[in-house]
DNA sequence: GCTACTATAGACAGATCGGTCTGCTATGGA
DNA sequence: TCCATAGCAGACCGATCTGTCTATAGTAGC
């Protein structure tokens, strides 16, 4: 519908190109609705014709993220067969991501630590911590697993970990870091069900 | 030199707990220093004097959280013996913070989130890290880990992970999560220096 | 009593914030 | 040709921001 390829990109598009650009680098509360429109090229009527409040457009910049993040993901995830494969493939899209130029962390954990408690911007982002853990979920129980949920969810932490390390320590190896301990995680969570099997006292 | 116990606090410590308080649950950015002066119970000269701006309010503000953060985990490293137990007793540490009332996550990511790039505040929020990135260190080290530098890389992912879930999912129990997993990875590190055992092949 | 220090309240400045509004221009279909 | 649509520039509003300033009050040491 609101597609066209050629020529002149839509102000929606401009807008939507700026602000994802200016928010994710500076942060949402420090850059103002001046400098997006000024970046898009843009009338200021233009931005609330199209998304009515920043607010708003915030949330469209969030969602935008959500999309591209899951096309990534779900593009290294279909490469494989095994969920074994499939699963780790999940933080090989994470790889790609790191190494793009001026990473900063992940999008939703930025937007959210400046989102006051209720936000709609929080909802866009439980939105897409939802989508991942479902995916790691499904993967895990795929995979075989013993619980599949408590292993989605140590996934998942080291997918935030490594956000939260190639964003703050400028280090994109935490990718790699990350799919490693994955790999070992994954191992444990078939080879032993329930074996607690070294670390027989403390102390 | 600083510190007085009895009567009224400085004005200088009404700041910091004000800071705290409001910085940590509404964000940097979005409190105002009026908003600090008017809980403090401050003039505004007080502030500037005390502090000069705001931008060092919030590096004391931090400075502080790191003080306070790096005592509670020494308190539960110092609880057991063995490095094993070390180790984990850095995620009891963690499990009682994510445990107070009112937990957002951690601070340093907070904070960092909001900063322009360059900022006083990222070299505060780096400060933590680098601290407990040695602490990891050390610890695998002494664990007996083949190679310590990844196995605290790994641990802190977990660390990180722990603090996104429990802030953004409300999920307290990312610190037992964590804990479980670091124990896996570090038996792994343990046991097999260099074993790719399982996954011999891709598909 | 005098001085120096630290605290107070609050006006004020200059900038920026999100958001509204008016008026002008370009384009494309009936 | 006419008109609807979309876009443009920029003035304007009230609120809020960080930071400075004046003026005043209490207090401890000499």
């Amino acid at each position: 519908m609101t597609t066209r390829s050629a020529a002149r990109p839509t102000a929606r598009e401009r807008l939507l190109a700026a602000a994802d650009e200016l928010f994710y680098r500076e942060g949402v509360r420090s850059v103002g609705i001046d400098r997006v429109i000024e970046q898009a090229g843009v009338a200021k009527a233009s931005l609330y014709n199209a998304f009515g409040s920043k607010e708003s457009l915030v949330c469209a910049y969030l969602e935008g993220r959500h999309a591209k993040s899951a096309a990534r993901i779900t593009r290294h995830v279909e490469r494989w067969d095994s969920p074994y494969d499939r699963l780790l493939a999940v933080f090989d899209a994470q790889s790609e991501q790191f190494a793009e130029p001026g990473y900063r962390g992940c999008a939703f954990v930025r937007a959210s630590a400046e989102a006051h408690p209720g936000d709609q911007v929080e909802r866009a982002a439980e939105a897409f911590r939802t989508w991942i853990r479902g995916l790691f979920t499904d993967l895990a129980r795929e995979a075989g697993a013993s619980d599949p949920a408590v292993l989605a969810h140590q996934l998942h932490l080291l997918y935030d970990g490594g956000g939260v390390s190639a964003g703050m320590d400028r280090d994109p190896s935490a990718a790699t870091v990350a799919r490693a301990a994955a790999a070992t995680l994954l191992d444990a969570a078939l080879a032993g069900p329930d074996t607690d099997s070294s670390r027989a006292d403390r102390s």
